[in-house]
DNA sequence: GTATATTCCTATTAAAACGATAGGAATACC
DNA sequence: GGTATTCCTATCGTTTTAATAGGAATATAC
């Protein structure tokens, strides 16, 4: 239950890898490192990987440069990049079920009475991960 | 993301629908309710809905009579029926990733650091869970 | 003891999501 | 011009999900 996608946990590693870069060199302007690095240091299918950074890119969490000595780089600092905003730019917002805000509107039986439950249960995973930043993760 | 499965959904509005029969006559041995009967009220497919008790009923959550006036009925209080009891016995444990015991074990990169990032998240999500019991969802 | 209403068991199917791959265009450095 | 990179769009195979189907076993009612 609840398992994580691919995508998300390699994303999240991708950053973790862009963000140990910047802590190996503290106060140094940061330093790109291209896709097809990041994916084999990491042991991430190349070409997915890209698609992956292009989704964190247009999130505005990494940014790019292209062509010869291109690549990709943290958009801020590690420890002001929370969890939450991670998740919600590869998956979407945490949704357990679809009529999240519709209260009252199920038309069928006891629907309406777990939707608080629902709610309750967003607002506890919403809750971890906007109290975890990148920085956290790295420091284990 | 965490989108919750109808599997799920549909098993504990049913639970729901269960405890509320208990809940309108307090005291008194609770009555069976057949399959069919719940999936009409929760507009719940019918055949589908009897795969799902049967998932309830192999967990312990629910007792079955069969033949006629046959049905279900709750096997213990909903007070006493905890929410991720009925989440892992529909969808098995939360499991945000896959190594989340084999601490150090992953090969590949920065694969472990997120690990503790997920454990926590399944603390999270577990601790939700665990806090509630059937008896807080139907009384909202 | 026959009809009926139910749970129970096993298979199958249709659709969606997931995970990954592919080709090639645009861009920037040397 | 050559090369290394991001970027864009399409496709594909597999797995999971959601649901349906047929019928066997069982208990009650008459």
């Amino acid at each position: 239950m609840f398992s994580v996608p691919t995508k998300t946990q390699y994303g999240i590693r991708a950053l973790v890898h862009l963000a140990r870069i910047d802590a190996a060199s503290p106060g140094a302007p940061s330093e790109s490192e291209a896709s097809a690095g990041i994916a084999k240091a990491e042991g991430i299918p190349s070409r997915y990987l890209e698609g992956i950074l292009a989704q964190l890119k247009a999130a505005g969490l990494v940014l790019s440069e292209r062509g010869k000595h291109g690549g990709y780089r943290l958009a801020k600092p590690a420890s002001e990049m929370r969890m939450i905003e991670i998740v919600e730019a590869l998956e979407g917002e945490v949704k357990p079920v679809g009529c999240l805000d519709d209260s009252g509107v199920c038309a069928q039986g006891d629907c309406c009475l777990p939707r608080i439950f629902w709610v309750g249960l967003k607002e506890a995973i919403d809750g971890y991960l906007g109290s975890r930043t990148l920085r956290d993760v790295i420091e284990g």
